[in-house]
DNA sequence: TTCGTTCTGTACTTCCGAATACAAAATATG
DNA sequence: CATATTTTGTATTCGGAAGTACAGAACGAA
């Protein structure tokens, strides 16, 4: 009944992703992401309304994808609770891993968006999901902290909400580690020395 | 012989610091600065050409004061390897309290200048500046970690440099927690269970 | 084939913020 | 007190990036 798109939305809102969370949101230009969207300015305020609008929507996407992955390692009965916390922390470095293979670090949505006030408050959408997005994660490792403390994987020297914290915190210090340049073999043992606090 | 000036070069770059480090580089206008500061646009670019510059001098000026109390701590020869270590998280922990009594997280210009690589590639003195203060802390701490080991305050499962790199992410997931809301009380339990990793 | 509808690309407008120009002000020195 | 020199504040310019307008293109349906 009208002209198809040229393009996939959902496959358009990675790329916007991809490039939002390499720059950051003030220096990614609306010309960047016609070229990684691979689309004209026409066709991207057809499709988007705003570079704000696409941004929203494309951090959306991603942590949704994002969530998906670790839901499933989080949730997994066949696991341990240890075996849980070790598993997210193994999608995080192999994130790191393939960034590192293309010359970049991962670069993370969470942290940056979290690192800008201005950014948050520009939107208040922006904030609520990446709130959303945290307490979700939250929950889901608080969750598996649970589990494993009763299976006698985990330490019950902190509570499972303390856990959740201090598992946060490693993800987030590995991410900023792998921007200053620590390589792969470095992450891995960071990742190793935070899990070792764990172990009961 | 001419007019002085109506305010101090040092505070100004720290209240500048402050800005920048609060909302971030491009999201930090300089009318923005210039309130921050107490003085017209007229005298701020006379005093540092342009925005970029004060940049770099701000960040510059803030790096170094924080880089001499931290090496204050970690070359305390009264202190354990171990206690250089705790004191370390000490002065991060008291610097989120004093900035979550004002209703704010501290914000990191490390963190949030190594998050942005657009802010870097746009003067090669930013990333270096940044890449200097990492560098010269990751020694200090690497420092303060054998000498943990030599006296027996800090285990040896790690590495010297793995500890320093494990250090550095545990203040950054600190930081990274702060500004996601996490209460002091939390913060501390989170470098709690990090440093417990490297006891003995 | 023709029409209605939505997409696409380009050229244009608009706006915001960095930077500059310049006149007035403030001091030290002779 | 006069002059040289630097600072200060304001008005203005300038550039770049977000967003818009619009003409043409690509389909489905009648």
């Amino acid at each position: 009944m009208a002209r198809p798109r040229t393009f996939d939305e959902k496959t358009a809102l990675m790329a916007a992703a991809r490039t939002f969370r390499r720059h950051g949101f003030a220096d990614t230009t609306t010309e960047q992401l016609c070229t990684a969207v691979g689309v004209g300015r026409g066709s991207l305020y057809n499709a988007f309304t705003s570079k704000d609008e696409l941004f929203i929507r494309a951090i959306e996407a991603y942590l949704q994808a994002l969530s998906e992955v670790e839901h499933e390692v989080l949730g997994d009965p066949a696991r341990t609770g240890a075996e849980r916390l070790q598993g997210l922390l193994d999608l995080v470095l192999e994130e790191e891993e393939n960034a590192a293979r293309d010359g970049h670090a991962a670069g993370c949505i969470s942290v940056a968006t979290l690192m800008s006030p201005d950014l948050r408050s520009r939107d208040e959408r922006i904030g609520k999901l990446v709130e959303e997005d945290r307490s979700r994660r939250h929950e889901a490792v608080k969750h598996a902290a649970r589990i494993g403390q009763a299976d006698g994987s985990v330490t019950r020297d902190d509570a499972p909400d303390g856990i959740a914290w201090f598992v946060s915190g490693l993800i987030s210090g590995i991410r900023v580690n792998a921007q200053a340049g620590a390589p792969i073999k470095v992450l891995r043992r960071t990742a190793a020395t935070g899990l070792r606090a764990l172990r009961p």
